[in-house]
DNA sequence: AGCTATTAATAATG
DNA sequence: TCATTATTAATAGCT
């Protein structure tokens, strides 16, 4: 359709086939949105000229990214889903061990507890009963050097945020996370927050499975 | 370029339009293969038609999946990437309020003291007393309810393993070890499998901070 | 960029 | 769906 036929292959004159480039892409984006409208398709293409410049022509209705979702679905190539997918491995893996970590505290609090088996609970109770040993000791221990102390400096004045629990920011809530702040003990709580709205909000000391 | 000139609109006749189609669909992709080897282009050519059948060209030197990496960089539309970073950022948060409720659970166990304040020490204490209490009384009531239950089940049948409690004995042994000895009813949660390669980047059972 | 001779695509038809 | 063909549409080579 020309002057004379050509054989298709490529065009070794840079401007010739620049020029032919230019050309034929109007060409093909015509067929292509005429493709659209007669047929009601959807249609994209993308086209990346030899020199790297970038045209592209999508259906209107729709946009690449849909097509490319699409795409996807439809041919059964992954185009990232490979990843993504480890990621939400990753997230519910975690999130399943955030889980038991809290029940952990809750049956160490003494919440939760039905569930334990006598030997379970029997290990529970020496545990914490050997543990709590531990912390008094270590209480003991930290008067005693704070005591010292205070004998050598005879300085004073104590810190008046003692007993303030601090809420920090926001959560992830899409994905029902909680994220426990660097000081956040649940012993330190006193009322355990009361039924929070859904939506994943968890406050930090919520030992809730979340 | 046919019989007679047709408007660009919608062709309402389904039967047509499939044919249309069909034809047209053949056409747009010689014309993309044409493309692609006169002017050294990499094309991508997606269609979907009105009943939802798919069609594709792309340049054979390359693949749809770069083809779609190399229009995201072009184009800067950022498609998946927005989703992904949220991803991450949830992930990152699960990690740290893990590690945060590992800690926790460390202190619990009388380990990672010392950063703790004399006051806090004392509210551990106290947490950790009232918490033992709690624990210790279900034990016994657990006990005496099973021990009522001995009593009636001996008068009926004797079944070896009604009411037996397993003894889910690797608790105890995998898990001390790990933790300089001490029972260890943190481990207890074990079951779920272990992480896999990857460089462990997420220790889900450990109480150390990953 | 335009122009146009010529080839290519395709709408209507069988 | 497949082939034919009269027409229109695209475009190669030129300016």
């Amino acid at each position: 359709m020309g002057r004379g036929k050509i054989e298709i292959k490529r065009i070794e004159n840079t401007t010739n086939r620049q020029v032919t480039y230019s050309k034929r892409r109007g060409g093909i984006m015509k067929k292509a949105r005429e493709l659209s409208v007669l047929c009601d398709a959807e249609v994209s293409l993308v086209m990346f000229s030899s020199t790297g410049k970038f045209h592209e022509y999508v259906t209107p209705t729709t946009t690449t990214k849909k097509i490319f979702d699409r795409y996807q679905q439809t041919s059964g190539v992954n185009l990232w889903q490979p990843h993504y997918e480890k990621m939400q491995e990753s997230l519910n893996k975690l999130k399943e061990t955030n889980n038991n970590l809290r029940r952990e505290i809750r049956q160490r609090m003494g919440e939760d507890l039905d569930d334990l088996s006598i030997d379970e609970l029997r290990g529970l109770e020496q545990n914490m009963d050997k543990s709590l040993k531990v912390v008094r000791d270590q209480k003991y221990h930290k008067i005693q050097t704070q005591t010292d102390t205070y004998k050598k400096k005879d300085e004073r004045d104590e810190d008046p945020d003692y007993g303030l629990v601090d809420h920090e920011g926001d959560y992830e809530t899409e994905l029902g996370v909680a994220n426990g702040g660097a000081h956040s003990f649940a012993f330190r709580l006193q009322p355990i927050q009361p039924n929070l709205q859904d939506g994943g909000i968890y406050g930090f000391h919520d030992l809730r499975l979340a």
